[in-house]
DNA sequence: ACCATTTTTTGGAGCGCTCCAAGAATTTTA
DNA sequence: TAAAATTCTTGGAGCGCTCCAAAAAATGGT
């Protein structure tokens, strides 16, 4: 690849000259340019190498996103929620006119992945290990972690994921529910898991604060209606899993509402259900999570627990890209009613 | 910023120890390698700058994405085609370890975009003008174009949109419908456009060979039945345009079949149908095109030219990661009957 | 024709890093 | 204990560019 340099020399210039050329051309005589120009041309030159004019601004003019967990891209983009998050960071970019690097990395690369991107700053999507915070970190860049209060020091946005599960729980008990089961998260690969009641001990807690909040809330509305998350079966999924609904209602099957974790999750079980005649909400009520363009188009529209996922994404944005001081977000949620949820009727299964 | 320069004055080594400790640490003496972290700490290094190491190297491990036509990358994220394409293109980059940049660019500032992205490759959305394309040439980087066959000499991947918009049309007239309206695409910004038959002439071409194709194999699909397209009102609006389905009823409610450009057009279309009760498919037909995950879930669901478009968007970054010879690649499209067509019936509107 | 301006062009400095051949220090061997 | 072998560390070269002060060339006025 030629560079400035060689340009120069083929037009009997100085390499000054040739950056002119391309840069600012009404700072060169026309025929000189022109002869620049040519030189270019007959070299294959094609304009200064970004890497070069990089290295002297020190500018990259964009912002990274790094999947939540130790999922990749691709993954977030076949989630309704992934997307919205997705889309408002773009919506931020678009304004100022940033680059958004959706940035790759398996569990080994990550590190390197975040050593290496070329960005002015991150993103980390939820459920960030402290590890990932500590490359960020050290990279001295603007970054803001979703759905985890990393401390004071650094910029966080969540939601109110707490007050958003008892409220979904509030609602179903007062329509008169009493068998529930929960359609939760499984955090690593691998097939569901499902943890029933009686069976010795399982951990509430996932390790995930994300999820852990959220089943904290479902137990809190639980207890307000003296039910126990204790009896309740949970099932965990990664997300996307096609069989989550089947689980569900094979391992669950006296439950007349289903609570989960996710629009995408409360999908699959509406697809499920549709399967084995099973009808909703006249059987079964179904709850999801987040609120994405999705769940209103589904049959029957769904009653999820609402974010401004869009407004998230965007916040997020903003807030690397001015940089200003590290404040940690708690944006609210709204449990919309739609025909997901009724209360329950004679079981006929 | 410290460098390792910095670090290494401070340590009392050399620049080039400070890098070993860093990138090879194995290499170095632990006590040494000790002394030059606690130096790297007290400076607040954190780490050898990727600007640096980047023009050594040469390598971004990114591909860029230019939106199509003159879209920001929010809107190519809002659209269900786009969302896909996207999710295709990201799934090639998971399985490269490449980082995926979507890169944003208005108009007049498009070209520098290009000259600046810090990337190995471009994938070009479709409507991409001449322009563009010697601006992503003249950086001689790999790079495919979407929907619009550029020569031999350039990598092409478009569907047979042409077959599909024929097929689409012999699906209805084999229903026996005989009064069409088209909704087509607006690629400039602004209100919707309606040609209406009988008015001055109307180009039929758009400039856009994506949709002068498609208005073509309409044309060709009516004609086979004895009917022209002349005789068809055409609206045109930009995508996403809310009021596009409410602009088709108004302005040709004897059409009995909807012809669109896309399954988010067509989900316009239903949406207002919902609103207006008109029944679809007993009042009108509608049918759509890409045949994207959404189509399937519209109520009801939705006949669509379906094409596959994660594949197309894999496909693309594949052409650029691998950079092989140029070839042109012309994809199938298949007609996905559903729902939203039946014969016409008595209007009752 | 000469000097003062103005317009063009030049090339050194420096952005921060990695590579690598060569030098320095340490350890091993005879 | 000296030479040989091994392990560490060094600093020059170079990646390609832009900035900028200064030199060179062109222009204008007298």
């Amino acid at each position: 690849m030629p560079t400035l340099a060689d340009v120069g020399k083929a037009a009997g210039v100085s390499r000054g000259t040739v950056s002119n050329v391309f840069n600012r051309p009404e700072l060169v005589r026309p025929e000189l340019r022109e002869r620049v120009e040519a030189a270019a041309r007959a070299l294959g030159f094609g304009g200064p190498d970004p890497k070069g004019r990089l290295l002297r601004h020190g500018k990259f003019n964009a912002i990274g996103f790094m999947p939540p967990g130790a999922y990749a891209i691709s993954e977030v983009m076949r989630s309704p929620y992934g997307r919205e998050l997705v889309l408002g960071v773009s919506l931020a970019c678009d304004e100022a006119g940033t680059t958004l690097s959706l940035v790759n990395g398996t569990d080994d690369t990550r590190f390197a992945s975040i050593r290496d991107a070329l960005v002015d700053g991150f993103i980390l999507g939820h459920s960030a290990d402290i590890g990932l915070i500590i490359s960020v970190q050290r990279r001295r860049l603007p970054f803001v972690i979703l759905e985890s209060d990393a401390g004071p020091d650094i910029n966080s946005i969540k939601i109110d994921g707490w007050s958003g599960a008892v409220a979904a729980v509030r609602h179903l008990t007062g329509l008169g529910h009493r068998h529930f089961a929960i359609l939760s998260v499984r955090r690593t690969p691998g097939p569901p898991i499902v943890h029933m009641p009686g069976q010795a001990t399982r951990p509430l807690l996932a390790g995930f604060p994300l999820d852990d909040e959220r089943l904290d809330g479902f137990k809190q509305g639980l207890a307000e209606a003296n039910l126990s998350i204790e009896d309740v079966p949970i099932i965990e999924t990664i997300p996307g899993e096609p069989s989550a609904g089947a689980v569900v209602f094979d391992r669950a099957p006296e439950a007349t509402a289903i609570l989960t974790m996710s629009d995408w999750q409360a999908i699959t079980i509406l697809d499920e259900a549709v399967r084995r005649g099973i009808d909703v909400p006249g059987h079964v009520s179904v709850v999801g999570f987040d609120g994405t363009a999705e769940s209103a188009r589904t049959t029957p529209p769904m009653t999820t627990v609402a974010q401004d996922v869009i407004g998230k994404g965007r916040l997020a944005a903003r807030m690397v890209l001015d940089n200003e001081a590290p404040r940690q977000v708690v944006l609210p949620v709204e449990l919309v009613v739609r025909a997901s949820t009724a209360g329950p009727r004679a079981k006929v299964r």
